[in-house]
DNA sequence: TCCTATATACCGATGTCCGGTATATAGTGC
DNA sequence: GCACTATATACCGGACATCGGTATATAGGA
């Protein structure tokens, strides 16, 4: 299972380009403010999801004088990120059964 | 968030007692047999969730002249379980919702 | 003037998990 | 009788991702 951090950057990626930055804020968007990417992460995280094959740098633009280095989702990145949606669900789904099996201890 | 070991350990207990091997099968069991927990993560895990309150030792019984030491969930570990199933479902949610968006960029 | 937002980037510490190994009994297959 | 698998415990070193802090620089609002 991918972490949230790496995860929640494949997310911000699937429908467009972004920069450093523009990742950032979009994983705190996505995750209504739960996760907020330290600087650390942010670079080590992207750097190796390149090495992966999971996003590629996807050229560097100059906007208002300062680099903006923009990174793009792979299609390899698409089907991880998808597999790990069904993870996600099927996880969230076998934890609830179990919940459920406190109060009602007779189901399967 | 928790990782996936973690998680599926306190999913395995929600309903009931366990004792170490039943908590490596359950937990085989809850994720399809995609998670085999190793016997090093195991250990570390449970005295780890122990330290933390999410589960206690629930007595040791004897059987067939082995020791069983049994674990019990709390009901912090209950609180913590039911909070993840819902950023597990959040998150599912959020990236199917981004992956929508590659065929059709108009959605908000 | 200070703080926040935008934007890059590195580094050490921490925590969780992986992979291997050890020990012991009981049952099944050859 | 021998090997393998299942049941059951437990430790240890290494790998890896994230955390938390820090540094640098510009622009704009309080």
């Amino acid at each position: 299972m991918l972490r949230e951090p790496t995860f929640l950057i494949l997310a911000a990626l699937a429908p467009r380009s972004l920069h450093g930055y523009g990742i950032l804020r979009s994983v705190e968007d996505l995750s209504s403010g739960r996760v907020r990417l330290r600087a650390g992460t942010r670079y080590a995280a992207l750097d190796r999801m390149v090495s992966e094959g999971l996003i590629v740098r996807d050229g560097d633009e100059v906007v208002d004088g300062r680099v903006r280095h923009n990174y793009r989702i792979t299609s390899a990145g698409q089907e991880v990120l998808a597999r790990e949606v069904e993870h996600l669900e099927a996880n969230a789904s076998v934890a609830k059964r179990q919940l459920a099996r406190i109060l009602d201890p007779g189901l399967a």
